[in-house]
DNA sequence: TGAAATTTCACCCGTTCGGGTGAGTATTTT
DNA sequence: AAAATACTCACCCGAACGGGTGAAATTTCA
């Protein structure tokens, strides 16, 4: 199997934001003049760009899986990351990282574009294959697993 | 000054168990031969001492500071702890370790030998140290400061 | 392609936590 | 001895969490 293209999770988000900044400003560009001084004359092209560049972010952002530091659209398979050995998912290692830096079920929820409902049924499997019953417990055990750090 | 007797907590509360232990089998071996047999030969001197050790453990172990793996009624002065340079007290710094094993604050009061009440104002305090609001960040926070670990 | 695994989301309910306030005791320092 | 610091405990209330159940959409893999 190819190996997967390795990108570091910041730089995705990075990448998913700028993605969105880009669209929406090129858009913007467009339809201010032509909403504010009804100019007849716009240029589809950047504004179609604008759009194509916004849905580009949106796109790669939200099938991002960073735990595994790769983008699910490149490549499928060869996915071995720290957290399998204790039997969790990609999605659920992503949890577990925030887990360790103390966020809310809200945060961790924001910073994954899931609901808090996802979180907290990712932090309640998570504490059940590591075999504690509170995420607190989980990032300490986690830690005896070497699976963080 | 002198420097402080330094002490393992684990140590201390194995002493602490032990001086129970011994204590009460003492006390058991005077007793139960006294109340069975309405035996009126008992040697006072060993069941007196049960009493002493039940009374030395209960007491070692009521004031244990376990941060500073020091026993508080040895010396005084000379408190260096990890927890000092961010400004924890010793007892703060025993809380912190605590809340590193993802314990609940009524496990934690249990442990300590104090009220809930008690664990959940160390806590906040140390919140307030560290800069964060939960009790998940501060442990995040104090493995940055390299008072964890 | 079809079964298994993963990811997503919702609702309820009881427990735990966090923030604020106040206050008494004990220890250390000045 | 007085002041400062540390430790202890209590009560209230809103927010966050944990446990359970159910379910649908998606992805993975045989």
């Amino acid at each position: 199997e190819l190996p997967a293209m390795k990108v570091d999770r910041s730089l995705v988000r990075t990448a998913t934001l700028f993605g969105c900044l880009i669209g929406l400003i090129l858009l913007t560009l467009q339809l201010v003049p032509f909403l504010m001084f009804r100019s007849p004359s716009v240029d589809w092209l950047p504004a179609l760009a604008g759009v194509a560049f916004l849905f580009a972010g949106l796109f790669i952002g939200s099938r991002r899986s960073s735990s595994t530091g790769e983008i699910k659209l490149s490549v499928r398979g060869m996915h071995r990351v720290p957290g399998d050995a204790a039997g969790l998912t990609p999605r659920e290692t992503d949890m577990l990282m925030e887990l360790a830096t103390g966020k809310t079920n809200a945060e961790i929820a924001a910073d994954q574009f899931v609901s808090v409902n996802t979180v907290k049924t990712h932090v309640s499997n998570i504490c059940g294959k590591l075999g504690v019953s509170r995420r607190g417990q989980a990032v300490a055990r986690a830690r005896e697993l070497g699976i963080i750090e």
